[in-house]
DNA sequence: CCTCATCCTGACCAATTGGTCAAAGGTTTA
DNA sequence: TAAACCTTTGACCAATTGGTCAGGATGAGG
């Protein structure tokens, strides 16, 4: 067939030249979309199949053909997103200055809460609730993470280039901060006369953000 | 009886003095405590009547009897919680200097976080999920408070007092960084070795968070 | 084509859970 | 003491919901 002979640059023959491959990954794809946002919405419990179903249009038992249970999706969704956590987490480049490392770390946290607003409930819901899913990133790659920058911060107060804080505290301020535009949306948008935040918003967003943290501590 | 002899420095009869009427407002006090600490726990969906029941150690029956259903009886816990924000809200005051208004609200932000993390993660949630019930109060107490403070800091800002910052994006800041330690209790003590914060840390968090603020909007 | 493996789905089941109720047990008041 | 009232509670019900399953549909490979 045609399709089959489509290849992509490096020469693999491309998803979607398999019928059944394609249609599977969509299908997993839009229910995992799915899924986190009503996720998101109604907390693990209160989220039901039938609704994440009914959202993808596909019939709830389907959703058992892909994801035996509701627990295995919701580990999935999880999964995701500390994906895209892991993806901000880089950005924090110990190279560079601190003016530059936080200030783009900062953008960086602004325009997941901005994108990912859905997947920043599911994670805070989990931390609220006592993480019983994700228990295991908290203390490992999230504490060893935690570790290694505030050993950098405090690399940058003993060379004098930031005042003396203390960078957990720090950290907090600024994953709180972010994250608040995307977990607490719907307070934000309500005190913005009920529309969303737009372009000049976010970015006035982001410099405030930015503007007062970086100078708070001395920058 | 002699119990219904006793009396307030008002006169007035003290609530004790019935037999009913104190056991009554014990039952309440109890099963408002238990089920803030439930409805923090698992949300609203995932607290059901019987854990709240076994936390009061209360047969199920007898929750119905005070509280018709489980939506009047998480409409009486969010009320109380709004309480405790509202006390918060007026250790802003408006009438003094902006180093003094802000670190006293911080402060007590702050003490509230520590004293009620249960009040503060029913709050979150609700937001979190689209705030269906605290709607209103989203809309007008939330909202009007804000709108005066915003005011002040404004004028503070004319005044030359501190940096031209967005007054809506620093109160966000504060009500973020200090709820943070409420909502995300779970991942800061997780972070802190698994031990809660002690007194000096809560001191020293709140001395970072104050200093951070202040002297990033240039006091 | 035809066979096989994969995928889809309506109907169904068992467990959970919010809420009801009638009868029993206390307390207050006259 | 006795009547009126309030409170307590076990047993029960109906609705919701996660999960199962058997049989049908569809696409891949020969």
């Amino acid at each position: 067939m045609a399709d089959q002979l489509v290849k992509n640059l490096f020469g693999d023959p491309v998803d979607t030249a398999n019928k059944r491959h394609s249609a599977r990954k969509e299908n997993l794809e839009v229910i995992l979309r799915h899924g986190e946002r009503i996720f998101a919405e109604f907390g693990f419990k209160g989220a039901t199949m039938q609704a994440i179903a009914d959202a993808a249009t596909l019939p709830k038992a389907n959703l058992h053909y892909y994801f035996p249970t509701k627990m295995a999706l919701y580990h999935e969704v999880i999964e995701r997103i500390f994906t895209i956590w892991l993806e901000a987490a880089d950005s924090f480049d110990t190279s560079a200055s601190p003016r530059e490392a936080l200030s783009r770390y900062i953008r960086k946290k602004m325009e997941i809460s901005r994108a990912h607003p859905h997947g920043s409930k599911v994670w805070a819901n989990e931390v609220i609730h006592g993480a019983p899913i994700i228990q295991d990133y908290l203390q490992t790659t999230l504490k060893d993470w935690t570790n290694t920058r505030i050993d950098v911060i405090n690399r940058w107060i003993t060379e004098g280039k930031i005042d003396p804080v203390d960078p957990r505290h720090l950290l907090y301020m600024i994953w709180a901060t972010t994250q608040h535009y995307a977990d607490f949306q719907h307070q934000v948008v309500t005190l913005n006369g009920g529309t969303p935040l737009d372009d000049a918003q976010w970015q006035r967003a982001t410099e405030n953000v930015t503007h007062i943290i970086l100078k708070g501590i001395g920058i």
